[in-house]
DNA sequence: GCGTTAGAGCGACAACTGTCGCGTTAAGAT
DNA sequence: ATCTTAACGCGACAGTTGTCGCTCTAACGC
């Protein structure tokens, strides 16, 4: 969690100096951007802030992350390290249920890391990165789920469009809980992945030729 | 489009004023928030800006908007006026991906004003109020594309669960521009429409009971 | 017309944000 | 152990943001 050099800058950096003080520095600021995204949420996270309560001076937080969403982005780099795994239930309905349970939740907790990421994208380049990259990679680690329903015979045997089928599923439930706004609603999650498996089962996915 | 009154605060009001000069002021305003809109996106819009450009004191414009948000609640108010209707091609898979084309300018289109009302909404709670409410609004007026769709004998003749074919149609849409922020894809808006309209025809939004 | 007052103008203000130059500290190389 | 310099600490700063009390103007009721 600590070991890779600030990711801010990723230039050639003739030599940087990434031991001791500066790690301690990194890990201290993102301790106290997970501390202040707990008890302000996306809202309360300045860059004063953070500064204040990893006992650092302002310009440092400043030149090293520039803003809100380079710490999000740093943040997320940092949690990207441990490695996250699709669900695999035996059926693609049930996991894709279960992909759209683990959203919803990481969606309503309180407070949300993903919903603060979305909102700083529209500010900060950095995060818009941070966040197109962490989709890419998600989306792709979840192929294996059609690829799985495909061996199983769920699905038309022809050739997929697994990540139109991904988006389908679970493209519903950001809508609903990020941009509409509404309640969350616990059968939300199955109801989206039931339908994207019955357009899928209908040949809704089927590539051409 | 400048008839009704201040529209921030909704209270009893014992009296009010709307008259001349206060409407003429939120027109000055309005406009100005249009302007800089177009100039610089929703990143260039500050209440200081708008204010200068509108000719008025920036005291006027926090007592009266608050905040960006309520700016563009407002503008979104008096754009609300204007009656939009539902596109109506002959067929359901028609309809849809005509709404979804429809979308996808609204938020590929440069300044694009939903962009610019989803990014507030994250900060301001009159944004994201009159967010909710244009989507409420978008979608009850497009129930009426699957009413249709049921007349015409396209879908299967049981109750159906409008909302959810046309939240199926419209979400990846809207997830693949605005949060995942991939290049716009001028197949997009039918393919997800043929997705939708394929889970319909299996049934996938037909309601219990 | 005339009086009342909602609402706009005005300037001062504290708080916050982001940047800069310079001195100090401590990583890493020798 | 010693040197070099990346990276942090520090304080000053200009610019911005949002609020406040006051004055003034012009809607609206009569």
């Amino acid at each position: 969690m600590t070991n890779p050099p600030a990711p801010v800058s990723a230039e050639p950096a003739p030599d940087r100096r990434p031991g001791g003080r500066t790690a301690r520095v990194r890990a201290q600021v993102l301790d106290a951007v997970r501390a202040e995204l707990a008890e302000g949420g996306h809202e309360g996270l300045t860059m004063e802030g953070v500064a204040t309560r990893a006992g650092v001076h302002r310009a440092t937080v400043y030149r090293r992350w520039r803003d809100v969403g380079g710490l999000l982005a740093d943040l997320m780099a940092a949690a990207g390290e441990i490695d996250w795994q699709p669900p695999d239930t035996g059926s693609l309905r049930g996991d894709l249920t279960a992909l759209n349970t683990e959203i919803q939740e990481s969606l309503v907790v309180e407070p949300s890391f993903a919903v603060a990421l979305m909102a700083a994208s529209f500010h900060s380049a950095q995060a818009a990165q941070a966040q197109t990259r962490l989709w890419e990679d998600r989306y792709a680690q979840c192929e294996i789920l059609v690829e799985r329903a495909l061996a199983r015979g769920e699905l038309p045997a022809v050739p997929t469009d697994a990540r139109s089928l991904l988006i389908a599923a679970t493209a519903p439930v950001y809508h609903q809980l990020v941009l509409m706004r509404t309640d969350p609603d616990p059968r939300l999650p199955e109801r989206a992945a039931e339908t994207a498996v019955s357009a899928a089962a209908a040949g809704a996915f089927a590539l051409r030729q």
